[in-house]
DNA sequence: GTATACGTCATTGTATACAATTTAGGTTCG
DNA sequence: CGAACCTAAATTGTATACAATGACGTATAC
């Protein structure tokens, strides 16, 4: 096996700048992975089933091999997780528990924190761009939260869109691809417990606003700081709902 | 496709309490893992060669499937990358470039700071564990600086050793396998440019130093900061080098 | 009644054939 | 000379058969 041989080919060149990602043509494996993502997201799967390859492929009538895929991206975005049992890798839909939460959100807080430090850096021109953004999303916000009008999913992806920009605008390609993958795992939390989260969104509102003014007068420690306080606020409040709630799904 | 069902089996029990993780006799796939890892770790396998399906497994005498599997390991931890060129997926060995190891310091350096914040938290009798250990890697490596002996490997090992220390006292299982799987990545630059590196080695002593004393005396901010620095430093000392020697295997 | 050995079944690991689709090269036409 | 198209080859996507392994249940011995 040693040896040298590299997959020597003509490899002329990239061609296209390659623009943006682009969607390649539905796969059967790529098909299998969404639709088990929807399912442990919402729930339909609970954490601790065990994916059985031959079983779902069935159920997806399609074969075993893209199943398999599938569950390897499933994996690495940490949906579902090798069950340690003993030495037979088994799969199981990931347990959602009060410590990985907080595991979670102290991540994504520090990782936001760094991107919020790069984009607070980034020129006046360029955060001025952002902010706009940032104020337009929080503003939606708001709104809701005056509303007082449950709409998870709104909430979210407004949500989601904030704390996006703010990895759009300065983060590198490996920090916002982790960044993705913690952030769909705090899905599956917000989903869980959304109900009972959505009446603090006043806070993380004010939150938001220290956030937007780091950002706006060019406060690197402070954007940092903020974004780390939103994420830790987040997750205090997330503990409550858990501890009044019970660890559901985890058994 | 609608329609609930779950992985329905009887479940009786997870029988043995899971005491650790141990290997699976998983055989061609992890073989596979391994070789290419290495491969592309020692630059055996230059930055930007395709990975083909069918020459690696010609090459290792075994079938598309495992290779298949090792691809999707390998791209996990950021060996490989999805060569953006269009829309079909074809797998390259990830480039170097100098964005990215920035990218890379960055996200480690907030990574193990709030592992080292967490870590300076803990119990009395529990850092005074962990310090004892920092310091004796510590020490080892301040001692290769002094004999300017130039062992990149057990440099490197040592360096890890330190920095592993400080993760596992404190660091969720979340957090953990990120770490494992950027500082996986940076062993890449490291090997690459090591023998520039290593002439600076007393500097990140110093750093070290600063850290052990921050865990020492529980002091989180400290601890996170001097973290960071360590890095942050790193990636100056590392965009030094590849200035003068030149983004190597990136075309 | 308990424990050990054995056999069966569920599940994953691997190989391989075939289908689909992109890429490359060359030819023709403007 | 260049551009568009067309064909052939390279590569990945999918299905399926078979092998290997570990878990569980049953029977038998003590």
């Amino acid at each position: 096996m040693p040896s040298e041989r590299k997959s020597a080919r003509p490899q002329t060149e990239q061609p296209g700048t390659s623009l943006s990602g682009k969607k390649s043509r539905s796969n059967s494996q790529e098909f299998a992975f969404k639709q088990l993502r929807e399912m442990i997201v919402t729930g339909r799967l609970a954490p601790g089933t065990w994916m059985i390859e031959a079983d779902i492929a069935d159920r997806l009538s399609i074969s075993r091999t893209p199943v398999r895929g599938a569950l390897h991206w499933l994996q690495r975005d940490g949906y579902v997780i090798a069950a340690g049992n003993g030495n037979k890798s088994r799969l199981i839909v990931a347990p959602l528990t009060k410590d990985d939460a907080r595991d979670l959100y102290a991540i994504i807080g520090h990782l936001e924190g760094l991107a919020g430090r790069q984009t607070a850096q980034l020129p006046q021109k360029a955060r001025a761009t952002v902010v706009r953004r940032l104020k337009e999303f929080n503003a939606a916000l708001a709104q809701l939260s005056r509303d007082r009008r449950s709409e998870p999913n709104r909430i979210f992806e407004l949500d989601l869109s904030f704390h996006r920009t703010i990895m759009e605008a300065s983060a590198g390609p490996r920090l916002k691809e982790i960044h993705r993958i913690i952030h769909s795992q705090v899905e599956r939390y917000w989903r869980l417990y959304s109900g009972a989260i959505v009446n603090k969104l006043s806070l993380s509102v004010a939150e938001h606003n220290e956030i937007i003014k780091a950002v706006s007068s060019g406060d690197p420690d402070r954007a940092e700081k903020g974004l780390q306080t939103n994420w830790q606020n987040g997750v205090e409040r997330l503990s409550t709902v858990i501890d009044s709630l019970g660890e559901r799904g985890n058994w």
